[in-house]
DNA sequence: TCATAATAAAGAAAATTTTCTTTAAATAAA
DNA sequence: TTTATTTAAAGAAAATTTTCTTTATTATGA
């Protein structure tokens, strides 16, 4: 009757948290190189721009405690929070869609210290297949049946045309991928145990454009 | 004494509400194409998965209003999310840092749909100076300083690495661009009148892997 | 023409997220 | 050893966002 879990189960980070989450990480690995062993909330939120009683329960869902007068340990923050985010290990992820975003995600590098690891693309552009980007080899979308078969493939990165969003994002559920990443425009339906996390650029450009035109008055 | 316009100035529309409007107008463009002339709040809430008043309130902020029992005319909604959102008009934009993720975003043919126009893409490597992706010129890093005296540039895409992108963004700042684009991990510090706008794939990737790895018990 | 049903708009309530306040713990200095 | 100071943690309050309710409007059908 009261319908709790009304879109999906929840973590027990709120997904603001869970997004600020690797820009402490992208920090204290800055810190650590600077050789500093232990950091406080209130330093980090003073670097960062943001309130040290949010750093403070920010961190907290990762299980580390702080020490009173000394702050975290910054290794073992570090340590923890790649941790929380699955950074540390590979997650393995088939893209489908080739074309600019696809390519560029592909050759992207820095999704390896994110542990993502794209073990194969799929296309229907015959003069794509064959192709290698970044090391990743371009297969022929079909093959993505066979492969999904042996591999147990979890993540699936989403970068074709709109059009054929939803086809394909069913194919993927078909196959057993347990979480899509969205970087169409196109809203997808599936079954709500389906992870999708939806990356629009054209969201980001509308909070952009508006505020330019906000300030110009 | 009363800080309120703490992080930045308001706009009337809340950032939810800004980043929900493009889903609106993909939907729309699509409901246009099928002919259909009225749409109402209840059918697109339906078709889109949100909540038919959150509909209502999201496209208040355009002005337009609809009529009960017939809903809102698609092709003035469209306009008047177009216009509200700037996607209608030439948004001009130059980009810093023409690797992967620089050169994927000149070859994003759909950054037109959204009126942005990359004028020219700057990169300190020899290599890539020259070049032409997307038809847009690599051109030397310096020759920034050049090029915003003559033009009225105020958006600036920041793909460099993540070392160097707070030194490029002072840059942008003196060159005169309003707003900032980041796609670098670093957290900008700049005058409170530029608007910047992070786009961190790590937080996406945060996200999903933490809900993935929740699923998974 | 009038009654009915569907819907936008405005306002209220609920839920969520962020910020503020208090408390307790622990280090460093006296 | 004791005191003062800093800081994390827990709880309270405020702000924001989303959802729910009510009201008024308007097209459709009798």
């Amino acid at each position: 009757m009261n319908d709790t879990r009304k879109y999906k189960t929840k973590s027990q980070a709120s997904e603001p948290t869970l997004k600020r989450l690797p820009g402490y990480l992208y920090y204290l690995e800055q810190v650590k190189e600077e050789g500093i062993i232990n950091i406080s909330a209130p330093v980090i939120g003073k670097e960062l721009g943001c309130d040290p009683t949010q750093v403070v329960k920010d961190l907290a869902v990762t299980g580390i405690k702080g020490k009173p007068r000394v702050g975290y340990n910054t290794y073992e923050l570090i340590h923890a929070l790649e941790d929380f985010l699955g950074f540390n290990k590979i997650n393995e992820a088939f893209l489908v869609g080739a074309g600019n975003l696809g390519s560029a995600l592909m050759a992207y590098q820095e999704h390896q210290s994110l542990g993502l690891k794209i073990l194969a693309a799929f296309d229907v552009d015959e003069a794509k297949i064959g192709q290698t980007i970044g090391g990743i080899h371009i297969l022929e979308y079909n093959k993505l049946f066979h492969l999904s078969g042996r591999l147990n493939v979890k993540i699936g990165i989403l970068t074709t045309p709109n059009n054929v969003a939803q086809e394909v994002a069913e194919d993927l559920v078909n196959c057993g991928i347990k979480a899509i990443w969205n970087f169409t425009s196109a809203k997808l339906s599936l079954p709500k145990e389906i992870i999708v996390q939806s990356t629009s650029m054209s969201s980001y450009a509308a909070v952009l454009l508006r505020r330019l035109n906000d300030a110009d008055l």
